[in-house]
DNA sequence: CGAAGTCTTGAATCGAATCAACGGAAGTGG
DNA sequence: CCACTTCCGTTGATTCGATTCAAGACTTCG
């Protein structure tokens, strides 16, 4: 097996302020994992046994209650630390993580964890900032769906991934990676129906131009006054 | 001003398994504060200058939006860690903390945050595990917001509610601090009407005993059928 | 005792889900 | 490479749960 080059993970935020023989000795108890689309990197409720980083892609993490309903928890990008059961002291993973377009992610077993904050103390206080930062958009989400209505969510939505995932096209921001209406339904708590007929809407307007699993953004101070969170 | 007893502390899970030697350190930085009811031991967008440690009482957390609507983020216990803003990198204080009945807490400095995590490391590692358990209530709660209705939700609101705070009664399980209609409607995205039609229709089926502010759970696995989360 | 806060209940309305049908694009296999 | 199937999206019609509007009763407290 081939060396893993320190350049891979001197990105990530977790492992920001390292010096060269840190990072080497972390990649030395990773392993690498190629995730084909529809691959899944781990399944709900199942044991929490390795944590992973992101190097290559763009992973769905969703979430099932008892009766079937589903919900999109987020999606993972490059850089992001994921499937962290261990640290916040949960045995099974919370949801289920699927790849959308071909990934590449490195693998830790959990017994590195404790041995990583052991040796690396700046990777806890980064860990809790960063669970801290999802903490605060969940909520976040929580005041969204209890306060607005399905526009003003699905703009708030389309936004966020625009920001997070955006790329500039000649037509305007395209969100990159595939993104279904069912997704932003089940990240926006509603149908996929509403979802096409605002999206339709909007591109009647000229606020968007949307496609087979393609949103761009073409007019994105007309999508923030819709959502209207300021 | 006199010494503060570590027996205050003890119970708090954020320093569990430490040595009297290491209590009495830790409490020689903090005070105490009291809030009477309807108290704030911080506002909304403050910036978090201090972190908290609720010894005796209940307080309510909410987080406004800008169109003016509302949520209940949560309610927080004895032992309860609060207002931790510094250790996951906020600036201020995301949500508004209002004592519902007298209070008493402890208070640090942020600065005293970077201390203790250095000298006590498992406060970290405590930290994280409680940060993780409220990021999975979250999520859970964006779950149920996305998938139940109104009464499943409320439901499930009034279990968890008096599985926290509940004490029993001879009518049943006494949800043990004051909690008004509205403050359920904002716990669980719906209306104070709808909260009170709810409840006089399980208050005939003998499921609950309700009145001003105070709601007994008589039935409790009545209730889980309703909520329906197995 | 008056005033503010909390709760209840009826009636009307409305936003979004559901039901239903179809069109088109992408992937699969012979 | 074409036929078939599956997946994804659109749009209309209908229904329904929950909000909104409205009025009044009860409780607590200064």
């Amino acid at each position: 097996m081939s060396r893993l080059h320190p350049s891979l993970i001197i990105g990530a935020p977790v492992f920001a302020g390292l010096d060269a023989g840190a990072l080497d000795d972390i990649l030395s108890r990773a392993q690498t994992v190629r995730l084909s689309k529809g691959d899944l990197a781990f399944r709900q409720d199942q044991r929490a046994d390795r944590f992973f980083l992101l190097l290559h892609g763009r992973l769905r993490v969703t979430r099932l209650n008892a009766e079937g309903g589903q919900v999109v928890v987020r999606f993972i990008a490059p850089n992001d630390l994921f499937g962290v059961g261990m640290a916040i002291g949960a045995a099974t993973y919370p949801g289920t993580a699927t790849a959308v377009v071909d990934s590449l992610a490195l693998v830790w077993p959990n017994s590195a964890w404790t041995d990583l904050v052991a040796a690396y103390p700046s990777v806890a206080v980064e860990a809790l900032q960063s669970l801290g930062a999802r903490l605060q958009d969940t909520q976040e989400r929580v005041l969204d769906l209890s306060t607005l209505n399905v526009e003003q969510r699905i703009a708030g939505a389309v936004l966020s991934l625009a920001a997070q995932a955006g790329r500039a096209t000649e037509d305007g921001t395209l969100i990159d990676f595939p993104l279904s209406r069912q997704d932003l339904a089940e990240l926006t708590g509603t149908t996929l129906h509403t979802v096409s007929r605002t999206l339709s809407a909007w591109e009647a307007k000229g606020l968007v131009v949307s496609g087979r699993r393609r949103i761009t953004v073409r007019d994105g101070p007309g999508l923030e006054v819709i959502a209207g969170k300021n």
